[in-house]
DNA sequence: TAGCGTGTTGAAAACCATTATCATTGCAGT
DNA sequence: ACTGCAATGATAATGGTTTTCAACACGCTA
């Protein structure tokens, strides 16, 4: 139930946030803009104004509940953030997002970071690429 | 001589090029802001507009002579490309931006990439942390 | 369950970094 | 030097995000 984690956030429970907090979830693994956060609102005849939309995700934000992501400088991707952290690659041409994890990365980052004198507290991978025509075994996609 | 740069990049050679080049050079290893270049300029009695910065660091993106960054979705920052490419940790309190290398992890990436089905074009590291209070051996910094 | 105070909301304006516009200027090749 | 076309500068426009401020609603208390 959505109003619990608002709760445990110390964020008072309100119908945007809920709000918000339910398109989140309905597209977990998403990626999602302000703006289309906003959008799917409108679609679910949620009356949530632009300005609301980014407050309740910056707000989520600093209470841990997601992350903000910069994958191009242009606008943030906002996305629940679950129990693994993990790094993201890009389809250059279509802007498809996957994720994916690799602990000898995390290991070495930890390595590296204690070595120039830092503690990390988070890091971001982000692999820019082509996706390879997926091989069809029988029906693409 | 940054004359000679500009032709192996196609462009043509013209006074707020060079003076962008200058200033890049001038602070290797640095990360500008097209306002900090800018302001540069300016200390220097370069009469370049900022739009004319945005627009040369623009090209000599395209022309693979500087990169653009965008640590935190803000303001982007060039950096003039050398030689080797390198990933970058920030210190979350002083925006203080130091560069490595690991050569594991250009591995794992390149692995990872195609076993997902992609052509790695590039990628992006950036580790956040907190810079440590530097081991005094005898007279700090 | 009603009343109240404070935090929250919405609409619009403000902001900031960046890009587009367009008349003027200056390279580069003859 | 002359000329064409690309480059420049000042300013306006843009896009994403934040701030402002009056109206409103959550959650506590009686």
């Amino acid at each position: 139930m959505s109003t619990q984690n608002l709760k445990e956030a110390g964020l008072k429970v309100t119908l945007p946030r809920l709000r918000v907090l339910e398109v989140l979830e309905a597209s977990e693994h998403r990626h999602l803009s302000a703006e289309e956060v906003y959008k799917r609102l409108i679609e679910a005849d949620s009356e949530v104004g632009l300005a609301t939309v980014y407050r309740v995700l910056t707000q989520f934000e600093s209470a841990g509940l997601v992350s903000r992501r910069h994958f191009d400088g242009g606008q943030a991707l906002f996305e629940l953030n679950d129990d693994d952290d993990h790094s993201h690659i890009v389809c250059v041409k279509t802007g498809h997002v996957e994720e994916f994890n690799d602990p000898i990365i995390e290991q070495r980052l930890l390595e590296i970071s204690e070595e120039l004198g830092y503690t990390m507290n988070d890091h971001t991978i982000v692999v820019y690429g082509e996706r390879n025509k997926v091989k069809t075994g029988k029906a693409g996609r």
